[in-house]
DNA sequence: AGAACATATCATTAATTGATGATATGTTAA
DNA sequence: TTAACATATCATCAATTAATGATATGTTCT
């Protein structure tokens, strides 16, 4: 295979874990209607700040997410419509093979 | 959050960890055209049978690939082809955000 | 039945990833 | 400037996942 086409591919992997993560894709759920800071993440989602804090920059660097400063706090907001259309797309996807994913052994969770 | 939307979560991440892998990827890519047997990926991608027949058995399980047998052989191709399209829009996705992807630092590759 | 081929499975090892707690940085208000 | 708050970063540890080699299963052909 080229190269080139190693590198996209990678790119593609990367893109699918970065929603590859419980914990992430409630991030993501989280903000899907409206931007929220890290501490009402963390508390809305149960986790640390710092693991939190760790996805979203994850999230960020990816640019599945964006953020804003104001004061103290940062809101962090969903980076781009296309990340929401795909976790829907996802949805439909699931409905159709969920028991297939459910009883899927290759991943623990 | 309910547990019924914790599971609907854990479904969802493990469905992008299935795409979340550059074999994996390219064996749905290599197989997006047009069905093809263990061997052959295996020779295409250059990866040890045993590897290639691990990974499809995962996508298999899932319900991303689907197989059939013809003698000897055994022929994986997609699933759904929801599957192509999401890889598809992926793409799309990559497209704008991929800088950020790639100087993404929490995924090795 | 036995040989050759195609694929699957399993145990082990190596690599990757996630969670945690401690600490550092940055911001606001007294 | 100091205290309080909000977030980020870092090191470490635990858990998960991928690759490999060896072996097992199943199929075809002679």
């Amino acid at each position: 295979m080229l190269k080139q086409k190693v590198d996209q591919l990678e790119l593609k992997a990367k893109l699918f874990r970065g929603f590859g993560d419980v914990t992430r894709l409630s991030i993501l759920e989280a903000i899907l209607e409206e931007e929220k800071t890290v501490t009402e993440i963390s508390e809305e989602l149960d986790h640390s700040q710092s693991n939190i804090s760790n996805h979203l920059s994850c999230l960020s660097e990816c640019g599945l997410v964006k953020t804003r400063r104001e004061g103290k706090n940062r809101f962090y907001s969903l980076g781009d419509r296309r990340v929401a259309k795909l976790l829907k797309q996802s949805d439909d996807i699931l409905t159709d093979i969920a028991e297939g994913i459910y009883s899927c052994v290759n991943y623990k969770k």
